[in-house]
DNA sequence: ATGAAAGCGCTAACAG
DNA sequence: CTGTTAGCGCTTTCAT
């Protein structure tokens, strides 16, 4: 398929490539007729000048790398689509990979997006010890995730928003109550939802997730939960999804919600709230984290930084609904 | 910041580019010796191939434009996880552009992706008469969207889906039938679910719904029909997202489901199934759709294709809950 | 106001 | 088995 590049249209307007360029660029002067020409040549070639060409030249490509999970999850893919519309607002593009929480994927990706030559990449990481995120020349912000020391991490307000929930089952009249969340050894500032749950409760119980995008295996977790402590009366899941699978086991076992147990999940997706509008939850400020991150990051592409700050935090906010 | 370039390499491993570049890629014969020394200084310099230099060279990217509405649905994400995810095992790299929908949006989009040498594109289109799809030497697949006559469209059988679901809601008993479903002026397969309702129901009412990614819209025309028609007892709805909105609005009315009132949604996206467990709906084979769209991209990109088909249509399954 | 020439980092003939 | 050379499509000094 042979493209047309930018000497087809030099010639067919009579001029340079340079003139031709510099029309694109609108760099320099030029004639009102050499302008005219160049752009009619354009248009009846239906010439697109080509960025590959001119990445190279610049070492600059406008390419952002997103590593995530998952994009099939409520909060992942509202964040994505934030970052997304706010990096095109930059003249950025997107290039999307879900890591499925795999160390090998996320290093292949990782060093992919660097002989891509990314300008830089957010990353959403479930793992530890990735070389590539090493190197202190390449821009990264990283989402609720401790990569390195050089690297600014933004999020929301963990700890806060353990304690909201928490304190409103408390309030609501829950006695026993648990807490469910990821991995443990995972540096990872949710963590804090656990601080904060440990800190409001008696006798603390927090199960752990081994498997995040395991729906059966969250389930089976769920039931094991009502088996070891059927006197529970109140759950604190570290996202809705873990939630919603906390209800659906209610309603198998014929557990009344709110009556017998009450559940608060975690992020406030605007999927979950339109496809499980009852429950009760801590919203993250999800857009806010998106452009943040995209800020942050621009400004370390472009060595504009003034705030130098390493972690940025966000309000969270308690959702009341028929849940708890 | 310096980039270590292919000339370093060969320098600290006083060898010529030429060699450097064969160990890459594994080209020609090259000695033992040779090969070490190189793999050394590839080593200590912590080098990485400049994957722009290289695609301008091949006249190949790897990059796939990936266009959708938006990213923020249970469809559209679970689609784009299994296409990544396929695309990363043929060594494609996705990049992601929402267009909410906006004719200019997916105009900036589709140009973008051109001037940056995509490889090809995939594309879910709401809008029509986007001049950069006629282009005939682009390698596209449509999703469920006709977008030209040279551009084949995958999808799934959206009249069966459409059979199955309103002849589910009469075999369970509903005497008033109601449709609700996206704009009628877009030409897109998915129209079929809405003539097969037609095909079975004696007195068809189709609500059309123009703001497809605004929930209280959504809701406020759901109201208007049990408004209109208060001897509504099943709706079919074009969606999950909206068939939630059905369930959200009977609940507000005190309208009981599924005893007074039986929903049927579409989509059957594993999202859905976590959060809306009791939800009935007809599943679409979304990894199946993903899967078959990169297999015919990429014959296309490589001119291997032996099928012709410019139609793909997959079978849907409808999955029985609590709803209907 | 416009053009000629060099070069971004890499690869592929073609020699040797 | 290895090196020399040219060139992918564009931009930018530096002339004129």
């Amino acid at each position: 398929m042979m493209q047309v590049k930018l000497e087809d249209v030099a010639k067919l307007a009579g001029v340079s490539p340079t003139t031709v360029s510099r029309v694109l660029n609108n760099r320099g002067y030029i004639s009102e007729k050499t302008r005219k020409k160049v752009e009619d040549a354009i248009k009846e070639l239906n010439y697109y000048p080509n960025d590959i060409a001119r990445s190279l030249f610049k070492k600059r490509t406008n390419f952002i790398g997103l590593i995530l999970p998952t994009i099939n999850n409520p909060f992942f893919s509202e964040l994505a689509l934030y970052i997304e519309n706010i990096c095109s607002n930059y003249g950025f593009k997107v290039i999307l990979c879900n890591s499925l929480g795999q160390l090998e994927k996320e290093k292949s990706y990782a060093e992919m997006l660097i002989r891509h030559q990314v300008d830089g990449m957010i990353v959403c990481s479930y793992n530890r010890g990735i070389e590539a995120y090493k190197n202190p020349k390449l821009p990264i912000v990283a989402i609720d995730h401790y990569l390195s020391p050089t690297i600014p991490v933004i999020g929301s307000d963990n700890y806060e928003g353990g304690r909201l929930a928490v304190q409103h089952l408390i309030d609501v009249g829950c006695k026993s109550i648990i807490h469910i969340n990821g991995p443990f050894d995972l540096e990872t500032p949710t963590q804090n939802r656990r601080k904060a749950y440990e800190d409001l409760v008696e006798k603390p119980i927090t199960y752990e997730l081994n498997n995040l995008f395991n729906e059966e295996a969250t389930a089976a977790t769920i039931r094991q939960i009502f088996n070891d402590y059927p006197e529970t009366d109140g759950i604190f899941a570290s996202d809705d999804l873990i939630a919603a699978t906390c209800l659906k086991v209610a309603q198998e076992l014929h557990i009344d919600v709110p009556k017998q147990l009450k559940v608060v999940g975690y992020d406030g997706t605007q999927t979950v709230s339109s496809l499980l509008p009852q429950l009760t939850t801590i919203r993250q400020p999800i857009e806010d984290i998106a452009k943040t991150a995209v800020i942050k990051l621009n400004e370390i592409i472009e060595e504009t930084q003034n705030d130098k700050t390493m972690e940025i935090i966000l309000p969270v906010q308690l959702v009341k609904n028929r849940t708890a």
